[in-house]
DNA sequence: CTGTTAGCGCGTTCAT
DNA sequence: ATGAACGCGCTAACAG
């Protein structure tokens, strides 16, 4: 492959000017210009990045840390910071950890070294993490409440207090939950809005109604089980996502529960298969685009340092009512 | 930050030692080597990978062009790549390209500008493809027949060709299908393994029975429509992906019918949803996974210079029979 | 085992 | 408007 250099001997002129006509063209001749865009098509020069990112100190590269790739709700926020770094010319590196922290690790690793400018966490912040982190630009996305690096994301407390309300209103009052891992920051704030909701519908919590699922479909149909072998089930089941809710009414639907008329059901991400299984599923949708997006447009700002270190956004989450729910038979 | 040489004077050696302590430490003293990690400790250092980057000539990442990052399928694919990547040090970029050719022809670039050492092309050939190219290293996933340039992928022709001939084993003779747009190569194999079932079962192919889709699962609901106004539905319908076959179950059971009993229905991916859905889905699972990883390992060999630049590697499929396929009623 | 030297390709002075 | 010269941080070649 040719270099500048080799374009500058063909022009006839100095590798500066060679650099100038690519970078600031106003600076050069209109002669020298088009002789230097004649010898670069000639010689099929392409200016080689890695000397330019080493030269300018920047990779023009962020890093994505995504706890599972294929899954939907990732992939989808993944899409919306893809919109915007390729808009800012940025390239997009994916960090795909499968929740080890060694390899979390390694991703951090790659802005500590430079090979890229900024990271978004997809991963709710926990007294482990890696971040934040000196040298490490930074933000979360998709997170929870307390998050000591700027964020962006839903008030799971609020949401989950929004669906169980509904629950309520429609008359339940023996509402199973089918929760992620105890320890998932999720978990805990999606767990105390159900507590806050059943707290002031005056509803004694009962832990009997909580299974324990990992957001997985297959825990949801686990967890079904749970309710279902009781003396005498929930009459509406809040799943904290999608994927549970989807399993739990295959496996309650094996059962001979019929939804919504024996046990309702709620689920969490609006995946876009929710709107197609049967009956379609009612549940919250997150802007997982957007977040994506926000996230992407905050990270800039701090690469660029236009913003402050500490700084919060809040989106707001869209209530789908479908066919899920109904009021409790009496 | 600090740079390998404030190391090296921290520690009173050269730049050389230490730069051979962190490559190459069996080739440098002990006592040498400790002071130095002392040193790199005491001065958090981190080497500039873009200096080294550049000096060495490899970026260390490949690029993957894939469609739509918010698909299973792919998303899928990609995890298989990104295990192979990081077992070999390298680091992914991900080219969301949304089938436009502009953006791709950006992330072709990269390769060209050597911030990528490779690409894996995650779309079928076709004429107008920017692949193969000079001086890019790279091959195909997910493909079909006839690629010019290396590539992993399924038997399309095969596996369409299996699921009708099960649906004709079980006594259908009138097979509708539902495809993907009518100029993507995907189409065009697993058309021909449909109409080559139909062909040695002496079934006549009846174009009224094919109704377009695009592989989404709206585009499967709506085809269903098609299907549902005919005065004589077909008993069976082959869809192209499981998305669309979810889709059109959602179409059917709607409008009254009972799957399998009035109509059976195939998919083809083997989406996780598709084992969770009512009924289950009869579908083709492609070995998402480890096309990802196969085409990985296929995209190092080219890159480390050890295969041909032509090689084709076709990973068989699993036929998966749930309850979404039955005889016909007679 | 270690130091010296040179240069990767580019952009940016500072001259002219 | 253009060129000469330097250096970014690192590694490889060579010499000692």
């Amino acid at each position: 492959m040719s270099t500048i250099r080799d374009v500058a001997k063909e022009v006839g002129c100095s590798t500066a000017t060679v650099s100038r006509a690519l970078s600031n063209p106003e600076k050069v001749s209109k002669a020298s210009l088009k002789r230097i865009h004649t010898a670069i098509d000639k010689l099929q020069y392409r200016p080689n990045m890695l000397s330019q990112q080493f030269r300018n100190k920047q990779a023009k590269t962020i890093v994505i840390l995504v706890p599972d790739i294929a899954n939907l709700f990732f992939s989808t926020v993944i899409s919306g910071i893809e919109n915007v770094a390729q808009n800012k010319g940025f390239n997009v590196l994916l960090g795909d950890t499968r929740d080890s922290s060694e390899r979390e690790a390694n991703f951090v690793k790659l802005v500590e070294t430079k090979q890229a400018d900024g990271i978004i966490q997809l991963r709710p912040y926990s007294e482990d993490s890696l971040l934040p982190r000196k040298f490490v630009t930074a933000v979360n996305a998709c997170g929870c409440e307390n998050t000591p690096y700027p964020s962006v994301r839903i008030d799971n407390i609020d949401a989950a207090r929004q669906v169980t309300e509904y629950l309520i209103s429609l008359g339940h009052k023996k509402i199973g939950i089918i929760s992620g891992l105890n320890d998932n920051p999720h978990t805990i704030d999606r767990m105390q809005g159900y507590l806050l909701a059943l707290a002031d519908a005056g509803i004694e919590f009962d832990k009997n109604l909580v299974a324990e699922g990992d957001f997985n479909l297959w825990s949801g149909l686990n967890a079904s089980d749970h309710f279902a072998r009781m003396e005498e089930p929930p009459t509406a089941i809040v799943s904290m996502n999608d994927e549970m809710a989807i399993g739990a009414m295959k496996g309650l639907k094996s059962k001979g529960f019929r939804i919504p008329e024996d046990i309702s059901i709620t689920g969490f991400d609006d995946n876009p298969f929710s709107k197609y299984c049967d009956p379609p599923l009612t549940t919250v949708a997150q802007p997982a685009e957007k977040l994506g997006e926000k996230a992407a447009q905050l990270l800039f700002q701090l690469i660029e340092g236009e913003s402050e270190k500490q700084s919060e956004f809040v989106l707001p989450i869209d209530f789908i009512i479908r066919q899920s729910t109904a009021p409790p038979k009496k």
